[in-house]
RNA sequence: GUGGGCGUAGUGAAGAGGUUAUCACGCUAGGUUGUGGCCCUGGAGACGAGGGUUCAAUUCCCUCCGCUCACCCCA
């Protein structure tokens, strides 16, 4: 019986590492540019965090979590999502206390219960960012911006950005209710499936992906006609800020959707949704929003904060859909390839090599010409020869693994060696 | 949870109701024990599981399992 990995699971094996470095170094890197700090929290938290955080009616914590009882009987949860942890974690170390808004960022492995499918997996990665304590809407055009450099910085063309405001939710009543009153005269007109929405969430039904659903969606009651005082203000605000982004980014622009809605109960105002032009099922690449309510629910004093997260499995599909061009992981600066009993010297001389923070393989035990064969196959720049000969005459043969091939006699000591390497292409 | 498609070496493919299941790439050993990429030769490695039909099934049928895509939902 073999052991196959779970399901929804992946191995990332050395071949695919390059696209997840690229991610990560320019997730990291736009991070820095913006002045968001790493955050690292745990990887299962109290059941309770997320049922509170994330909403107890939604279907992540409704049938998605991974959630267990310890030996000790608390309740323990896998994390589906990043911004509940950040913000326990805001609360829990008094982060009011230092300078506002604090800006975080974070990458790391999520967990849903879900059937896996084109790019969507039971563990996946998240690059989030959150910017907690400062309710400006310059906040929230920044988060957007970080997110649109993010994906341009990544090689991703052809993305859209969608974004709406839910308004407050004091004033999102007369909304739903509206909205609620549009669909009931029209349900004769829906599918099944948006009818049982229709009772159970009412928003969804704008974001339904049934064709006659779509059209009557488009003419339904707008939250931004909904919306006023502040939140409006914000809005406006926000919407101005980005028309300005257009200067630095000749390639941003936005478009405001109605229809889009989101899923998780915390949203209030901006929600925002990155997404590929020709996008098919499970197309979001970072999604996000405003979510003022949270940290006051999970226990903390009123804090307003906004953040995003970004599925980096699902970046990495787009990047390889795009062919964008990714460097290759780096070969070693040398393989060291030895000779019957010059063996003992070649492992000698690999580990003075990598003393002098020189990068060396040593070629396993076979033919000369096995070795040199495997030197290619590792990319590595440069081969040392030594067999008898060189130990006798206390000298190396260098070799670059270039074009030219060219080789030379060195004397057998790291520091020689390490001078007369070259790479690849350089010669 | 619902619905579609698919299960042959590591990968991608071919195949027939009946002796050693084919090909390519990859892996590995060599091509007279000192020079890689190209080329040549050899080797290892597969019919998802269980039942049924049949003299005979990897091939036909059923069930299960797995993979995959879509819906739901979401990154």
């Amino acid at each position: 019986m073999n052991f196959k990995r779970p399901r929804g699971t992946a191995d990332i094996l050395p071949e695919d590492q390059p696209y997840w470095s690229h991610v990560y170094s320019t997730a990291r890197k736009v991070a820095d540019q913006f002045g968001y700090r790493r955050i690292d929290t745990p990887t299962f938290e109290d059941t309770n965090l997320f049922q509170r955080g994330v909403g107890d009616e939604t279907d992540i914590v409704q049938k998605e979590m991974y959630s267990f009882e310890d030996h000790g009987g608390d309740g323990i949860t896998l994390r589906p999502e990043g911004t509940a942890s950040v913000c326990r974690a805001y609360i829990e170390n008094g982060l009011h206390n230092s300078p506002q808004p604090v800006r975080m960022f974070y990458t790391a492995p999520m967990f849903r219960y879900e059937r896996p499918q084109a790019g969507r997996f039971r563990q996946h990665h998240q690059f989030g960012c959150e910017a907690i304590g400062d309710q400006s809407p310059k906040v929230d055009a920044e988060i957007i911006e970080l997110g649109w450099k993010y994906i341009a910085d990544l090689g991703i063309k052809n993305v859209t950005l969608r974004l709406n405001s839910l308004g407050d939710p004091e004033g999102r009543a007369d909304y739903l209710s509206d909205l609620d009153k549009y669909f009931r005269a029209v349900a004769g007109q829906l599918p099944k499936l948006d009818r049982a929405r229709l009772d159970r969430a009412p928003l969804r039904v704008l974001d339904s992906k049934a064709r006659e659903t779509q059209a009557l969606a488009d003419a339904a009651p707008k939250s931004v006609d909904y919306i006023k005082d502040e939140a409006k203000e914000h809005w406006d605000e926000l919407l101005s800020l980005l028309d300005n982004l257009k200067e630095a980014y000749p390639d941003f622009s936005y478009k405001v959707d109605h229809r889009l809605v989101r899923g998780l109960d915390y949203y209030n105002r901006t929600v925002f949704e990155y997404e590929p032009l020709d996008a098919g099922g499970q197309g979001t690449l970072l999604a996000g929003g405003r979510y003022d309510p949270l940290i006051g629910i999970l226990g903390g004093q009123e804090t307003p904060a906004i953040g995003f997260g970004s599925g980096i499995e699902r970046m990495i599909l787009e990047l390889k859909k795009q062919e964008a061009e990714i460097a290759p992981s780096a070969g070693p600066d040398i393989v060291v390839v030895s000779l019957g009993d010059a063996a003992s010297a070649g492992f000698k001389l690999a580990t003075e090599l990598r003393a002098a923070n020189v990068s060396t393989i040593l070629a396993p035990s076979r033919s000369m010409k096995a070795q040199m064969r495997f030197a290619n196959q590792q990319n590595a720049s440069n081969v040392v020869i030594i067999g008898d000969r060189e130990v006798e005459n206390g000298v190396a043969s260098v070799k670059n693994l270039g074009e030219g091939g060219h080789q030379a006699e060195v004397s057998l000591d790291a520091a020689s060696i390490a001078n007369h390497i070259r790479p690849v292409g350089n010669e």
